[in-house]
DNA sequence: CGCTAAGTTGACTGTTCTCAAACTTGGTGG
DNA sequence: CCACCAAGTTTGAGAACAGTCAACTTAGCG
């Protein structure tokens, strides 16, 4: 486990352990969210296959896109080859909202088949020009993209890869679609509809090392193999998992 | 160098390199950061000793601020004490805009003396409100953030050590106060307001390992130490230091 | 001119990567 | 119906990059 730069005086200001800002805790009210319905005119319904990209990084962000349903992957690649995942997204969530210009990231189906709505982006403009409840709206979609953001830095980090992995299903629990807000866990399903590979590409390791450190959960009885999935059998277990070790 | 899931069609929709879109290439419009000056009736101005916070991390983001002199860090601390540097902020920065309701890290100043200007977010709120185009710029700013934040999470979960240092003097080059966009890069002095433990903590490493990182950028000619920071000799060698090992 | 904080360097350890092979699983076609 | 194949996953053995611990040097400051 590394330890430089150990704050002694850790106070009750930390980092929120995995994505959200109280994974079981508050139904995250989303302020207004309902706002948004009135952008769901401009919004026309389209049908993506497996590995199909919504739109790819450097590509002009014409449109912005909602999940509903299926799974896709927020895709970076650099010049090497080498790929990070910085988001997964379910049914429910935006993205290419907050682009400037262009995608910065490819988005691709993850799933046999995922349905969007998309929404021309001069359309999403002018309705935040008009609308300042649509404007904020979009605002507090950035910042809850950014407070992810910042949760997965700290994860790549600084977190152990045992970690990571644990860190990783638990999000998975809370955002997987049917996810109980607030469920106790324990024989909770979680659906992982990503390769091995993915999850590699999205926490900073290797498939192998993905793959021992689920097989290590395993083992310690905190997780099951599932169809399609795991089943988390000792939430505590998993929530402990990897700390302790950090090269 | 790991090579797990190495894309070999590569393209060039790739990620970009440091935490700007386009680091050395156009002038970076910024549109309408003007609008923001509608906002500085609001402001009042405020010193800061060096180790002094902005706000706390988990506090009600009440107030948001722009740095004018002095650069601050933007700090994620976990109940172990671990510590994750999630950005750094120099003159013309601003911070807090993008937090909901609480802010999700802290805000520091690093060097001796920090001058900020404080803008209670009430205002901010209510200018949003009433002018879509403060409202927009405020939206291109997190966009911005977001962006920034991915290219880190992408340095994070796959670049080396010696990469990563690499970048980050690059991207402190095309960052600092004073930073001509467009130079040429030889010659150029880099200030470095920053202790190697908070360099550590910004690029996942141990201090020693940067530490080790520079001296051997040092041996190679790329750069050459300089009162306050560095001076880049060669940016070709810079930018091409420590491609081909990642592990 | 000593004191403290910051930085450097060395030796050693270990977590994670790499390479490689075996094993599932699901789909296809003979 | 089952052999075969491809994609994905698991497991093993060894290497190596980066971490840990520790000593030493340098820089700043009263």
């Amino acid at each position: 486990m590394q330890a430089q730069t150990r704050i002694a005086e850790a106070r009750s200001r930390s980092v929120p352990a995995a994505g959200h800002p109280a994974p079981s805790g508050a139904p995250a009210p989303r302020p207004g969210r309902r706002a948004l319905d009135l952008l769901e005119q401009f919004g026309t319904r389209r049908t993506l296959r497996r590995g199909q990209e919504l739109y790819a990084a450097g590509e002009p962000a014409a449109h912005c896109f909602r999940i509903v349903s299926g799974c896709a992957r927020m895709v970076g690649l650099d010049a090497d080859g080498r790929r990070q995942i910085a988001d997964f997204l379910f049914p429910g969530d935006l993205c290419g909202f907050d682009s400037l210009g262009t995608h910065d990231l490819s988005a691709e189906a993850l799933t046999e088949t995922v349905v969007v709505v998309s929404y021309p982006r001069r359309a999403v403009d002018a309705l935040a020009e008009r609308r300042a409840e649509v404007a904020a709206c979009l605002r507090d979609s950035a910042a809850r993209s950014l407070r992810r953001a910042r949760a997965t830095m700290f994860l790549l980090g600084r977190k152990a890869a045992g970690e990571r992995v644990a860190a990783f299903l638990l999000e998975m629990a809370a955002r997987s679609p049917g996810a109980v807000v607030g469920e106790a866990g324990g024989g909770r399903h979680v659906a992982l509809p990503m390769i091995r590979a993915d999850i590699a590409d999205h926490l900073g390791m290797t498939l192998e090392t993905v793959s021992r450190a689920m097989a290590q959960l395993c083992r310690d009885g905190a997780i099951a193999p599932a169809r399609g999935g795991i089943e988390i059998r000792d939430r505590a277990a998993l929530e402990a998992f990897g700390t302790g070790t950090r090269h």
